[in-house]
DNA sequence: GTCTATAATACGATAGAC
DNA sequence: GTCTATCGTATTATAGAC
């Protein structure tokens, strides 16, 4: 919660202690968050305020409504997962190979953003998809199902349904993550969303996803 | 919305047109979809009252408050889905057969509740699992992960981690019909809850996660 | 057992000062 | 660019009639 005082030289426009951007991302961040928790209805823009350090008047000048606030909010995940599926070049690889790097590219980065995919399920639920509709996961998804089709093409990967085994790679990549809180309490010894724990669900889901596909020798 | 009136032989005392226990359970399937969609928090009384037929004091009189509400509300799938497991007698078949069953029951429960599921996730994300802790799922993932043991030890499963499996299995049986308000956007031409797609994702999933656990011979 | 009415509070959004 | 003050509305929960 750093609030940067003004050094130097008295200019004569005293207010404005931050920048807009750096405002707007704060803004951003504490709203992930909170609409991660409640949805677009349930989000409290209070709750927002408080935790971006500032007052909800911020919210309406840089936003203009609650709703306006929750598309920035949802845009961000959408672009970032697309452009990370982008960036493996899973088309270069063998499709097994590709596989292996999505799931383990997707876990790290609900690993990175553990609220994030909550985010998409009040999305569902609260919004019958609204705004996710508007994003770009179409695309998104189809970076896997190409995959999916191309180790079959290969004969790597048994006869499957591309977009039916995407949702459910889509499944074991988020669950734990979006469970946690609730996981949690069967074991209470152990903290699940350590490194050591994440790489070791990490193992077991590479492991059953590609022997799930692969095609019997 | 079947309202009875009375008939027959005008009784002295007039009210009561319903009797307890059937409002009870109908306050508790509107607050099931209410609490699922909103969470404990953003659920509104006044939604849930209207779901139901009555008034929000009617809640109150039953309930005593939202919190006893919510709480009547978990216990029941909690309750179900272990009795649902209990009844398979996963013990008595072959590990194999065992897990197969338990994934198209588990698949079968969802569909049949489509917006189970979310009760949870609000739970852990909005109330950091702490009704979840008071309910039965310690042994009702016991049931799976038992199974998953014994298809180890018989050497028709490969070495695995049966609790992070168990989870896994989890989110392939759950991501479908938590997100299906998103996913339909993806392919608006398909009903995705038809009886015919749901068959086709619980044999996919069966694939998948019993060539996922199997034994390479 | 069910309703109406209402108290007390909380929320989204805006106006206006600085 | 940021804050304080506030309007109008909506919400939880209860009191009391029937």
């Amino acid at each position: 919660m750093v609030r940067s005082t003004r050094s130097k030289l008295s200019s004569n426009k005293p207010r404005q202690v931050r920048d807009a951007e750096a405002t707007k991302a704060q803004i951003i961040d504490a709203a992930e968050e909170e609409f991660a928790k409640h949805g677009l209805n349930g989000a409290r823009t209070e709750a927002i305020a408080k935790g971006a350090g500032i007052t909800t008047a911020m919210i309406y000048y840089y936003f203009q409504s609650k709703e306006g606030l929750y598309k920035a909010v949802l845009q961000r995940p959408a672009i970032e997962m697309y452009q990370m599926l982008q960036q493996l070049n899973l088309d270069q690889l063998p499709a097994e190979f590709a596989l292996k790097k999505a799931v383990r590219a997707a876990i790290a980065y609900e690993a990175a953003h553990p609220q994030r995919g909550m985010l998409w399920f009040q999305e569902a639920n609260q919004t019958q998809g609204k705004y996710f509709k508007q994003g770009n996961w179409q695309e998104t998804f189809a970076h896997i199902i190409k995959v999916l089709e191309r180790g079959m093409a290969e004969g790597s990967f048994r006869q499957l349904d591309p977009l039916m085994i995407s949702m459910q790679i889509a499944g074991v990549c988020t669950f734990y993550f979006n469970a946690h809180e609730n996981i949690k309490h069967l074991t209470p010894d152990v903290d699940r969303l350590s490194p050591e724990m994440i790489e070791r669900y990490t193992t077991e889901a590479v492991n059953l996803i590609l022997a799930g596909v692969r095609q019997q020798k």
